[in-house]
Order: C-alpha cells, then structure tokens, then sequence
RNA sequence: GGGCGAGUGGCGGAAUUGGCAGACGCGCUGGAUUUAGGAUCCAGUAUCGUGAGAUGUGCGGGUUCAAAUCCCGCCUCGCCCA
C-alpha cells in the first residue's frame, strides 16, 4: 500500500494464522520452569463491540506475557466472557429471542476483534461464565458457602424497580432513578438471598496489607468496609417496657445525647408514636420508602423528620429526651436508631437548628453556637468523665456502661451483608429447592448445573414474580432425598457471581470433575498480575477476595489472596466538538481553520472538549476502523505509546500516524524495495556506536518494562532506530536483538522479520535479550559547570576522572574564568561524573 | 469538609528521584527528492532578545552550592468518601 512496502495488513493477519495453527500460546503446567499468572479483567461483550479503551490494559498485559515468555517463565495469559447481564435480557425481553443467542453473537464479535489484535491468549482456555458447564461451578460455590452458614435468606428492604420488575443494587441507582433508564426506585422490603460478607470485614481489612496495589483502591476498599470503634447503648422508651439499642462511635458525648431518631423502617418508629402524632408519622414513613439509600444520606439535603410524641431515657443521666423519626437514620446501618448529639456531630447539629432542639456542649473548645464541633478537646457537663480527654472518656463511659448492663464496646461496620438475588432470569439460578416445610435445601452436587429453563417470554409474571416462575415444569419438582415435592428458588444470581471465580476456572478450564484440580491451583496460583478499570475498586475486587477466603477456609485454595499485584489503566479520552446548541457532531464532519474548528459547512466555531467516549458524543473510536487502516502492531504501540498507563489520555489520529510511520521505518530498516533483506544489514560488522546503542536500548527497555513504562520504553526503540537510521552497516547482531526487543510491542512485526532474517521457529520463545554492562560504560563524559548555580560551560573529561582533575578542567574553561572574574570561589561542589558548580562572591 | 492523584513548550508526555528541564512522538518551519503529494529523507523548533544574555515546570514563600523534585501556605482540575 505505502510505498514503503509496509503490507501491515497480510503481515497481521499471517501471523495470527500461524500462532492459531500452532497453538504458540498454549499453556500447559511445567514444573521446571517458574509461572507467571497475568490476567485481565474479562469484558462484558456488549452489542457495541471494543472500543480502543479495551485494548489498552489487553495490551499492556500482552506485552508482559510475551516479555515473560521470552525470560523463561510459563506464562498463564487467558480470556473470556462475563457474558450474564441485564442488556442480553432486555433484548431478549423485547424480541422474546433466548438472550444465548445475542451473547453468542457478541461473544464471537468481541473474540474476533481481539484475536485481529494480536494478543497472545491461550484460546484453548476460553470460558464464558453463562455457559452451563461454567455455572455448574458458580453453583457449587454457592453451595460451599450455604454449607458453612455464609447465604441466608431474609426480609431486607431494598431498592426496587417497577418499571423493570427487579431489585437493583445501590450503585444502579442515583436520585431515586435506576442510572441507566431513568425509572423510578423505590425502597420496598422483600426476601432476599444474602451473603455474609460482614463475616470476613476483618480479615479483608487486614490482608489489604500484603497486597501490591494502588494505595488509592486499597483505601476505597477501606472505607468501603468502613470498621468503627465504638458502643452500643441502650436507651428505654419512657412509660413503656420498649427499649432500643443505638450504635455510637462516640459514647464520651452520651451526656449530649438530646434526642434519639429512628430510621422510618424501625420497628418501634410505629409503635412508640403516641396517638396524636401518628397519621403525620405514618406519612413519613411511606414518604421515605420512596427514596435511595443514597440521597437520604447526602449530607447537603434539607434534614427532614418528625417528632413521634414518645421519649427515651437518657441512660447516663436519667433525663427524657425526644424521639424522632428521620430518613438520615438507615435501617441498614447499625440498628437503624441512633442517639442525637447535636453539639459534636454536623448532622445532627443541623437536624437540631432545623426543629429548634436543645444543643448541649460536652466538650470544650469549640463554639457551638456557630456550628458541631467534632475535633478533640476536654469533657464537660458529663459528671461521670468531667475533665477527660476524648479517647480517655470514651474508655471510661464504655466500661461504666458494660458495668451497668446498659451498653457495651463493639466494633461496627459500614459493609452489609451482600445482597445476593435478582429478580432476573438471565443469571445463574440458585441450586436450591425449598420444601414444603418451610426448610431449604441445596441440590446435590451431582444434580447440578441446575440449567436455565427455556421460557417463552422473558418479563416477570402478572404477580410480580421473577421470570423462572413462569417455567413451572422447573419451579415444581421433588427432593431427591425423600422424593418428596419441592420448589426451586426463582431469583437468580446477580452479575458479579461468575466473575468472583473466573480466575480459578482459566487454571484448569474443561475439568468436568472439579471446578479445579489442587495440581493446577497449586502451580498457577496466586495471580501475579491483575489489570483492569478503576471501576472495579470495590465491589467486583471486594467480592472476589470474599469468595477466595472462603473457598481458602474450606480448603479448596492454597493462598489467602487471589491478585497479589493489582494494576489499573487510566482511561483512554476522545476529542468531541459541540456546537452553540449542543449538537455534536461527527470528527470526519469538522474541519480546523485557524485556531477554531467548524463544521465542514461552516458551522461553527464549535466547542472542542476532551471527554470519555460514548456513542452520544459522537467520538467512539472502534480498534476494527483503526486497525484496518494502521494495523494491529500500530494500535498497540499507539495505545502504549500515549502516556503512562494509569493515567487517562485523549486519543488523536496524529499520535497513531506518528507511531505507524515509526513501524514503516523499521520496515524500511531493514527490508529493501524488492522485498529482500536491506543491503545496509550484513554480518561484516556495524558502525562504530551501534552495539553500544543496542546495549542501552536493551537496558531501559528491559527495566521500563520491569516497571510498566511502556511509553518510554517505545520511546527507546524509536531512540534505536533514528541511530540505525545514521548507521552505513547494520550487523545482523544488532539487528536481531532489536527485532526481539521489539517484538512485544509489535508482535506481528517482529515475527516477519524474524523470519526474513532467516529464522524458521517463532520467535516467542526466544530468550530475551542480554546486554554487557561493561560495554555500556562510556569513555567520556560531558560535564556541566556551574557558576553560582548557573551552567557556564561544558567539559568532555574522561569518565572517571576525579574530582581535582574535574575541577581543573572546570576552571580552564573560557566563559567560566569571565564568570569568576573578580570573584573570590567560596565553595567548590564536584560530583565526579555529574557537575561542578564553583560558588563565588 | 476529609482522603488520594494531577498541574512541565502549540499538543501527548520525558527527567536515573535533589544535580545540564523539555528525551521520544505529534504539530509547525525550512530544505532535498518528486509530475504531484497529506509519501519519504535531512535540518530546525520553550519564551524574550539581532546578540552576549535573561526568563522559564499552576501561584506565593522557604530550605539548599543546586529544587519540576523537599518543606510551608494558596489556586485549579479529576476520582473516591462524607
């Protein structure tokens, strides 16, 4: 095509063939050498297909896994698809086609389009997590767990959604609306499947410790699972035999606790509410039914809430205080009742202004008549830690309490038990029956997979049950234990379940006997590199490392962690243009004139943002469009190219031009106009420098690579080759590691003129290589010299000349004596084989 | 409000972690080659100044012989938490 004769194209699609055909990538357990696990966070193949922000981290980890290979290791590189989701299921609920059908397709779609990538997978462990031979193993997890008393099944309100039919988990949904379709959410109690996750707060608190993550993801994980110190205490309900329990974490401000509030779900919040103030109570409660978690809790909201008319006794001093009914408080969240102080906590010190409750300091230093003082200080008006500091008051009224029976030290958690069900049927179903008896019970193994049934119509039933219902040959079916009659749960997984094991599966991805073998997990295990989305911080990390406890617990891991080095890319950014009225438009449709951009007909100036791509603003860039114009190796080098990997970055169509014409001068390196191998390359020896160069390129491309610097290791190749560029001789000495230091980077590349240089095997395996330092040392160097901090001249010394010689030198030069002329030297700084600076006055 | 991160040429970004700021690439300028090029090759390109030189890493201070890098105070942007 190009007149460099760089076919990108037949070269590409050539190699893909061949490693196809010869199984290059193909991993097999080899105890000789040592293992490498570098995975990706498998996609969602959605409809859209890739666009270049997928390939990025699929890059960065392709490039790891062949450098890997090349030191020797036994590289375990999968892919597959996390292929359960709510958008196969809508489309299957508006065309009634089985949602297999368009996941298939998206599947092969998204395979497609890596495979033309070039990156190195192992095909032959391809899994898909809806594929029943996969799920069987999902289920049997969930039985591990339901064994050890981790899934319950309980009455929890939860965020549902009419319009869709399903509960949705709290980061679905933003201002009472599911995120993605804008239906309205409302908080609706209902039986649900929970896994206990608060079980293990502790532990995947503390095991975030070892691990080599970023300091930013273990922290959100940190705060996720948000452990408190702090008390229980219980308060009475005056004039009544009803008492609740509150958690506090700050028991030392219990003297100025002036009111209580209940969360509207509390079970006494209707029962305590004294006659005359109950239809305005009664209407609270179904108001807050209405909203999310979230927005109840933003803090900038105007605090709502209504007095109950009952009171409670202060513990600590005897004295009635008001309950109220409020939605800040959460059900969920400690006991759904909390003790108000409105002088030492912000909320309740704005609740408190609000409803002009009494405000009541405890502890000095702060002015509490402008606004909660939350800092440290000394206790007052508290007559059992009068003069305390906070920490000490805190121990003191926490063992008064225990002592009294009405309180003790507990530590709470932000994290809930997980809420593990979905009203959905494209998920996978529990592997339970419930007999008539009320008793649930897990099928035998030997039963499972409990497979999806075929449905006609894939909507929830009239009555509002889950899809599977409608299958009631399935529902209806017997215990195979005493063949008595049974029903199968309805609910079905929620998405994260097939990705909390799929890393365990790639180690021995077809054993129909276990979901692993030990000799594999053993091998293979822990995953040494992890790349993904910052998106995943939390919830799909958190869950994962849960599952993996477990499964450790019952024996069936060898390590306590699953990814021992956690690495997330930034995302990859697009120009979009807008004009006056926020139409966007197309960046074939705009063109620049001078400084502005318009419109090719001349609308405009337009507003040019960099923003993520979406397809409604119109500046998706899909790799199929890219590649077809600059090849694979192009896009690769590109997307490695941009910046350092965990920072987001704007694609440009220049930047990829820049690294493809760097391509085409390799190729031009070293092929000539004929096709031959070019004349400059030969075996009589380089230019003088060339193994020099080499030796250094070698050098930092093997220590960027150590520590992921993929930009600047480009940088260094491209380095190589503007000196080759100089070069009259070219030995095949040199040439042929470069080739191979480059072939990470540009695969396809790399084996093509591996293989004009005369090479018939893959150069996959190929040892990486070597360099000698000792070469690398330079005869001389060139030195700075400074004079009052500023550079005034430059010396060529030999490298290791010492600093009275350095320093000679320094002073014999011309512009350096002019700077010192008149000057007295009060201070003479030599750092041999660096800089000399001559401080003078 | 708290936590984390970022701020360097026209643009993406380098800087061995305190030692020559701007590697590499894009863009731009000039030249060569070409029927032509938006192909290729060569050279130049932080700013001001003809020049010597001066200035310069978000802003203001400080430490140091020496600061993009360390310290103090601020501003802007991003993410997370409240």
């Amino acid at each position: 095509m190009s007149s460099s004769g760089y076919d990108h194209g037949a070269i590409e699609k050539k190699w893909q063939d061949f490693w196809l055909e010869n199984n290059t990538f193909k991993s097999v357990i080899d105890k000789k050498k040592p293992k490498y696990y570098v995975l990706d966070m498998f996609p969602y193949p959605s409809g859209d297909g890739l666009h270049v922000g997928h390939p990025e981290g699929y890059t960065a980890t392709d490039i790891l896994a062949r450098y890997r290979r090349m030191n020797g290791y036994n590289v375990l590189h999968p892919m597959g698809w996390d292929a359960f989701g709510l958008p196969a299921e809508r489309h299957a609920v508006r065309t009634g086609e089985h949602p297999a059908v368009v996941t298939n397709q998206n599947c092969a779609t998204f395979k497609g389009q890596i495979q033309r990538l070039g990156l190195s997978y192992d095909w032959d462990r391809e899994i898909n997590t809806t594929d029943p031979k996969y799920y069987k193993w999902t289920q049997w997890i969930f039985e591990v767990l339901f064994e050890r008393g981790l899934a319950y099944e309980t009455e929890q309100p939860v965020n549902w959604c009419p319009a869709l039919g399903t509960v949705l988990a709290n980061e679905e949904v933003k201002d009472g609306r599911y995120v993605e379709t804008g239906d309205p959410v409302e908080r609706r109690m209902m039986k649900q499947w929970m896994l206990r996750i608060t079980e293990y707060a502790d532990r995947l608190l503390e095991d975030l410790d070892e691990l080599d993550w970023p300091e930013s993801i273990k922290a959100m994980q940190r705060e996720w699972i948000g452990r408190s110190e702090g008390a229980d205490v219980v308060f009475k309900v005056a004039g009544t035999g009803q008492e609740f329990t509150v958690f506090t974490t700050r028991p030392d401000t219990l003297f100025g606790a002036t009111y209580c509030v209940l969360a509207p779900e509390h079970p006494l919040t209707l029962e305590v509410c004294s006659a005359d103030q109950r239809a305005e109570v009664e209407a609270y409660v179904a108001a807050a039914a209405k909203k999310s978690a979230q927005d109840r809790m933003k803090e900038e909201r105007e605090k709502t809430g209504v007095f109950t008319g009952a009171y409670a006794t202060n513990p600590v001093n005897g004295e009635e205080v008001p309950i109220w009914v409020a939605d800040y408080v959460l059900a969920e969240y400690g006991y759904g009742a909390i003790m108000a102080v409105p002088a030492h906590d912000t909320r309740d010190y704005e609740f408190a202004k609000a409803f002009d409750l009494p405000i009541v300091e405890v502890i000095s230093g702060g002015d509490i008549s402008k606004e909660a003082f939350t800092g440290d200080g000394i206790l007052v008006n508290s007559q059992l830690i009068n003069g305390l500091s906070v920490p000490d008051a805190k121990k003191k009224i926490t063992d008064w309490l225990e002592q009294h029976g009405i309180g003790k030290g507990t530590i709470n958690y932000r994290l809930r038990d997980w809420l593990f069900s979905r009203q959905r049927y494209w998920g996978e179903p529990f592997p339970l029956i419930k007999l008539p008896d009320g008793a649930v019970r897990a099928v035998p193994m030997t039963d499972l997979p409990v497979a999806l049934p075929e449905l006609d119509e894939y909507k929830p039933t009239a009555d509002g049950q889950p899809p599977l219902a409608r299958a009631t040959d399935w529902v209806d079916t017997v215990d195979p234990e005493t063949g008595a009659p049974a029903q199968r749960e309805t609910n079905t997984m929620p998405q994260w379940a097939g990705s909390c094991w799929y890393y365990l599966r790639f180690l021995d991805p077809h054993n129909d006997e276990a979901a692993w073998s030990k000799e594999a997990e053993n091998y293979w295990m822990p995953i040494d590199l992890y790349v993904g989305g910052a998106e995943h911080a939390v919830l799909h990390l958190l869950y994962a490392r849960f599952w993996h406890k477990v499964l450790y617990d019952a024996g069936y891991v060898s390590t306590k962690e699953p990814f021992m080095k956690l690495f997330n890319q930034g995302m990859i950014l697009a120009y979009s243009y807008q004009d006056e009225n926020g139409k966007y438009y197309y960046p074939r449709e705009v063109e620049r004139r001078g400084d502005d951009w318009f419109t090719k007909d001349g609308t405009g100036p337009l507003k040019v943002q960099i923003e993520k791509m979406s397809k409604s603003r119109y500046n998706v860039v899909t790799p199929d469009e890219v590649v077809a114009e600059y090849g694979a190796d192009s896009v690769r080098l590109y997307e490695m190219f941009m910046g350092p990997l965990d920072r987001e970055k704007p694609w440009t169509d220049e930047g990829i031009q820049g690294v493809h014409r760097f391509l085409r001068r390799v190729w031009a390196l070293f092929t000539d106009e004929n096709g031959g191998l070019s004349g400059k390359i030969g075996d009589a020896g380089s230019d003088a420098g060339m193994v020099k160069v080499l030796y250094k390129t070698i050098k930092a491309v093997t220590h960027d690579l150590e520590n992921m610097l993929f930009n600047t290791a480009i940088s260094r190749l491209m380095e190589f080759v503007n000196a080759a560029y100089k070069a009259e001789r070219l030995d095949r000495a040199v040439m042929e590691p470069f080739v191979l230091i480059l072939s990470p980077f540009a695969p396809h590349l790399g084996e093509e003129l591996w293989e004009r240089l005369g090479h018939e095997a893959t150069l996959a395996y190929e040892p990486w290589p070597a360099y000698d330092e000792s070469l690398l040392a330079e005869d001389t160097v060139e030195i700075p010299v400074q004079v009052n901090g500023k550079v005034r001249a430059r010396v060529t010394v030999p490298a290791d000349a010492d600093k009275a010689a350095l320093l000679e030198a320094a002073k014999a030069e011309a512009n350096v004596r002019q700077h010192l002329e008149g000057k007295q030297i009060v201070k003479e700084i030599v750092i041999p084989g660096r800089m000399v600076n001559l401080v003078a006055k």
